[in-house]
DNA sequence: GGGTGTGAAGCCGTTCACAGCA
DNA sequence: TGCTGTGAACGGCTTCACACCC
């Protein structure tokens, strides 16, 4: 069922694709059967043409016109985003980030699981949190090939992110979700995603900041 | 010394503002006093010339070919990013994730800063962690007045982020950075983020998946 | 009419190519 | 020569406009 895959699908919809489903799967909680394009749009402040553009990139079509059914395309959602297998996924620094993105996020997808933390501390490295066990830094190579990790998540103190880089790539990760304030560059192959919170912050602020100044038309 | 602002300069561009000033700050600290655009551009894994056309979009240019002076170029995007008076934050939930975003977060900007935190956990309420006073969320609108709050963070659990937006409207909050699942509408006038940490995990796993099954040349 | 699917146009951000300057 | 500044080309994403279908 796995749609014969056309061409590529660019970033932004992949992104919104994933936000889709959590709308989608939240539908169907509620016993929604069916969605028109303008409500999915709405429930994301964006416009009903997106939705409808980001469906067609994907192959997507209704045959209906009652509207999307909720079901088939949570379905064929799954169908492009999701891998076949379980994947893997460690948490590098289980500070309270750490620990905050485990508990935000396991159990929410089936096909995606963190299943190992690494740190240095030792009063965490050899015990279980929240039932991930936590692992020395230093094992990160054994233990990613022993429970076939693809993904790291780095949640370190930023200062201590830069050392992390070679480990990683010598541990075979494939691709890396950086949430410290550290630009990291990985080789190409890995797929990397800086997510700065503090940017975010300052872009907020700027931006706060300019439509104080400027536009605020009464 | 803030630049006359030609005009609007795009939101990619603030953001990489903020990111280079970090890597600036950190340049200047090890006493590296002129830097080229192609270093610059290599710390964050981009082109020369995207640093370049950044600087000349908010209109810097060095005097020298020594490449840009630090001290100098780290002025002018305080310049730009910062605003005049010190902003002030509140976090929206003091769970790991609110914790960890303060702690981060607090002391590295001089012109922001989180001074509330926000949650109804009465062991929270009334107390002081990490220094931030904890308010039970009821008293939203009479806090935000009082330390003239202007940003706020939500990082409560998701199922409870949509029930935030008419106080956090009604307190007058002017920009929001939203870091649960739960897509967040707010109306024109309110500079919203929403920053789900599902979605770059899940974005990150497409494009693992999609590397492994097609392009992986060896 | 109200909704979907989609070619074509438009917009925005990045990259190219090159002029100018020490 | 090596770096900066920038008009122009390019490419990707969004929006317009409209055909089609219940």
């Amino acid at each position: 069922m796995t749609p014969p895959i056309t061409h590529p699908i660019p970033k932004k919809t992949i992104e919104r694709l994933s936000e889709y489903r959590r709308s989608l799967l939240s539908c169907h909680e509620q016993g929604i059967t069916h969605i028109f394009s303008h409500i999915l749009a709405g429930m994301h402040g964006i416009t009903a043409v997106q939705v409808r553009r980001d469906l067609m990139l994907i192959g997507f079509s209704s045959d209906t016109k009652k509207g999307y059914d909720v079901k088939v395309l949570i379905e064929f959602i799954n169908n492009i985003l999701d891998s076949r297998e379980v994947m893997n996924l460690a948490i590098i620094g289980m500070g309270r980030l750490g620990q905050a993105i485990t508990s935000y996020f396991n159990g929410k997808r089936r096909k995606m699981r963190i299943v190992a933390a690494f740190d240095v501390d030792p009063t965490k490295v050899g015990t279980a949190i929240d039932n991930i066990p936590c692992y020395h830094i230093d094992s990160l190579a054994e233990v990613v090939e022993q429970m076939d990790i693809s993904i790291a998540v780095i949640s370190s103190p930023t200062s201590v992110a830069p050392s992390l880089v070679v480990p990683i790539i010598n541990a075979g990760i494939k691709g890396v979700i950086n949430f410290t304030s550290a630009p990291l560059n990985f080789p190409q192959g890995i797929v990397a995603e800086n997510y700065d919170i503090t940017t975010v912050l300052e872009k907020v602020a700027y931006f706060v900041k300019e439509a104080d100044e400027n536009g605020d038309k009464s």
